[in-house]
DNA sequence: ATGGTCGATCGTCGA
């Protein structure tokens, strides 16, 4: 493995209005591996072009208008799986996850979004919680499979208090919910591990900030992008890290970068 | 504060 590897996932918030923003930090950034969701692009209209001429292999698993999800890697992608397994009537599109061989080692990179699920006491909040048992399971078989494992992406899950600014404002939110919360830690219960709350246990740390009310302005955020690691997987890690940064740009995502880096 | 902001798409939904 590269010395050291670093991935990233970043909801962009749709590739067409965010394409010069995410040039722009991948030429800065250079991450190994990048997990895009919210592409909100069809396959055929991801600008596939200009990441390549960055060197970076595309795997997209898109729809039309929403949601989609993409793994951009410097490595290859290998045994590119699209759709989370357990509901062949899911149309849509918020898992790919593939092999990227890393020197002598293999490495099994997903990006996920998890659904929203607001508003709650509706079949989106059903829906979510039906697609956290799926994930629940499908966790479970690639964490039995033993190759070290990156499962990142936008959760659509406040996992703590801590992880709000204001926690008492998303207590009616899909995203604060007990059962939301509690599929989110029965995950964690696999063994997998939150890379960024293991190396940020400091409050106001966060990963996203609504575009409205000068949220930003205020540091009103949650933390809802997670990366979460296999046992093998954190035996790797070495440093994580959210970069803030590109929210006080021109024309941000909601969502900043959050990152892993990983060495052999 | 009875709005407020974005993106995809072109009236309105999703976040």
């Amino acid at each position: 493995m590269q010395l050291p590897m670093k991935i990233t996932t970043w909801n962009i918030n749709g590739v067409k209005a965010r394409l010069e923003a995410a040039l722009a930090y991948l030429r800065q950034e250079s991450p190994d591996v990048i997990c895009l969701q919210e592409i909100k692009s069809v396959d055929e209209g991801f600008p596939a072009e200009a990441f390549q001429d960055l060197g970076y292999n595309v795997a997209t698993h898109g729809q039309k208008g929403f949601n989609g999800v993409a793994l951009l890697s410097k490595l290859p992608l290998e045994d590119v799986t699209r759709g989370l397994p357990g509901d062949d009537g899911d149309l849509q599109s918020r898992w790919i996850e593939a092999l990227v061989p890393a020197g002598d080692k293999m490495l099994r990179v997903v990006s996920l979004y998890l659904p929203n699920g607001n508003p709650i006491g509706t079949e989106k909040f059903s829906y979510k919680l039906a697609w956290m048992k799926r994930l629940q399971a499908h966790a479970a078989s690639l964490i039995a499979d033993e190759t070290p494992l990156v499962m990142a992406g936008d959760y659509n899950v406040i996992p703590e208090p801590e992880d709000a600014k204001r926690p008492e404002a998303w207590v009616h939110d899909a995203l604060f919910q007990p059962e939301s919360r509690r599929a989110f830690r029965a995950l964690l219960n696999l063994g997998l591990t939150d890379a960024i709350r293991t190396c940020h246990p400091e409050k106001g740390v966060y990963t996203f900030w609504d575009y409205q009310a000068g949220a930003f302005q205020k540091n009103d955020g949650i933390r809802i992008d997670h990366l979460l690691l296999s046992g093998n997987a954190v035996d790797m890690l070495r440093s994580s890290g959210i970069d803030k940064f590109t929210r006080a740009a021109e024309k941000p995502s909601d969502h900043v970068p959050v990152w892993v880096e990983l060495a052999a």
